[in-house]
DNA sequence: AACCCCGTTTGGTGATACCGAACAAGATCT
DNA sequence: AGATCTTGTTCGGTATCACCAAACGGGGTT
């Protein structure tokens, strides 16, 4: 028995990761949720199965259902908006930085963004929609390339080259949009310009048609410990606007940083 | 064996539930996390099951950890801060909603919140945090009690007396705060002043010390979807100024409103 | 009205979740 | 600095239970 014995069900919780498979299934369900038929076949598994896990996350909040009988439908329950609201919480840096993210937003009339660094990926932990309809990078939570995005650059500059290399290598430089920092030395580069100038800059570097500008906040130790950004699409901002933009972004991210009593 | 036989067991996954268990003393468990033991006296089961659910968790990105040996620490993730995000963004009234509260907020001084019906509670699903240093009323996702809140009364006074009764019959008008009305009678008439003259007051009906006004926001369906308010110390909101702040939040929910093309 | 589809229920069994106890490695105290 | 205590981590066995296949029943659709 135990064919081949990966080692990697060492201390795993079979029925927890099922049931984690299902909540990340209703977790991209959409809208109007999914049905227990679709949710056995997206996670693999027996219909009874799915329907036990969901009457378990279902008594405790974790899932809501509507309809009934052949209609009903699962999707994600308001326990997750109050677990997530703690754990972005959690960093008291983002009770510093929203009024000031607010602010930005205002002055620059475009969607800003608070990130923080997750083993080596970029993280947004609290945003502000600008006026525009269209909804850009709207992703809470979500892990994103370092290498790719304004808010990653922004905090990649304030390491030395040879950190950035021990957080880039088991990444890798992966090409997103047109423009992405595929070449080590042309990124580490990138990051001495944008520790000069005090502002990151994505251009279409992870999404084609979308500019992002960024700059890193320090707590009084002085060490990095997030970024925040403005989207904009490339139309919106023009050459010599992205200056003027970025002076603006730095002069923000400035004073949440004296907030915190750092740099 | 089934000795007493509930029958509240059907369906039920029992490592799921110790699982979600866990979850939930994390989310308690503030900034630094918990560790090991204490997590597993919490919920009441042995160290190396607790061990086994957090390496799970662990390698699912569901909870983070920092230290290592005897100050090892758990505490929730950022899938949570993602998946919560999510479920509030599920809600179509959010992304209209909240460009209208970040002005309400900066017009009127004060933090705002916008919430939604589930089960009869109220649940805030977002929030504009004002100038205030102090933070109130600060939670998402967490239900609270419908005739003791302004977001709660808001709503309710959009139905009929009979719909009233029938939400507030299994939950009870629990005593919250020194003027919790604990009436029926008594809440019916507040609710009818309220629905004349379109906002709703919580006079430290909830929390002493504490002042919040609301209104309710409809859909094309003129069905209540949900309702925003602003939360106040008491020494900041004198009575003479509660008639202008509650005319103000009106508007701004209107303006929701006429967006969602509804009323 | 008949068909079909899907949510719900049931029962059995092989896998496994849980516990108790031992080991190891920092932290704390003297 | 050394001893001791506390706490995270590992391991093995067994009663439990998580999983599946198949059957049931009720709406929705044609």
């Amino acid at each position: 028995m135990t064919p081949n014995a990966d080692n990697a069900d060492k201390y795993r919780v079979k029925s927890l990761d099922h049931a984690l498979d299902v909540v990340e299934a209703l977790g991209h369900g959409g809208r109007d949720g999914l049905a227990v038929t679709e949710v056995a076949t997206a996670v693999g598994m027996s219909k009874s199965s799915a329907y036990s896990i969901l009457q378990t996350l279902l008594r405790r909040g974790f899932v809501a259902s509507h309809g009934s009988g052949p209609t009903r439908r699962y999707r994600l329950g308001l326990s997750f908006a109050y677990l997530g609201d703690q754990v972005t919480s959690q960093t008291g840096l983002r009770e510093v930085a929203m009024p000031y993210l607010e602010e930005l937003t205002r002055v620059a009339g475009l969607t800003s963004r608070l990130a923080i660094f997750d083993e080596g990926y970029a993280v947004a932990i609290g945003r502000i929609d600008g006026p525009g309809t269209i909804r850009i990078a709207p992703f809470l939570g979500r892990r994103e390339l370092p290498h790719a995005t304004a808010i990653g650059k922004a905090m990649l500059a304030t390491l030395g080259d040879d950190e950035v290399r021990a957080i880039i290598e088991p990444i890798g430089l992966l090409a997103r949009g047109p423009n992405t920092i595929v070449d080590i030395d042309t990124l580490l580069r990138d990051l001495h310009r944008t520790a000069e100038r005090g502002y990151a800059v994505d251009d279409e570097e992870d999404t084609a048609g979308v500019v992002c500008i960024g700059a890193s906040v320090h707590d009084r130790t002085a060490t990095c410990v997030g970024a925040i950004s403005v989207t904009a699409l490339k139309h919106e901002m023009r050459a010599d606007a992205a200056a003027e933009i970025g002076a603006l972004v730095r002069r923000y991210a400035d004073s949440i940083t004296t907030e915190l009593g750092g740099r």
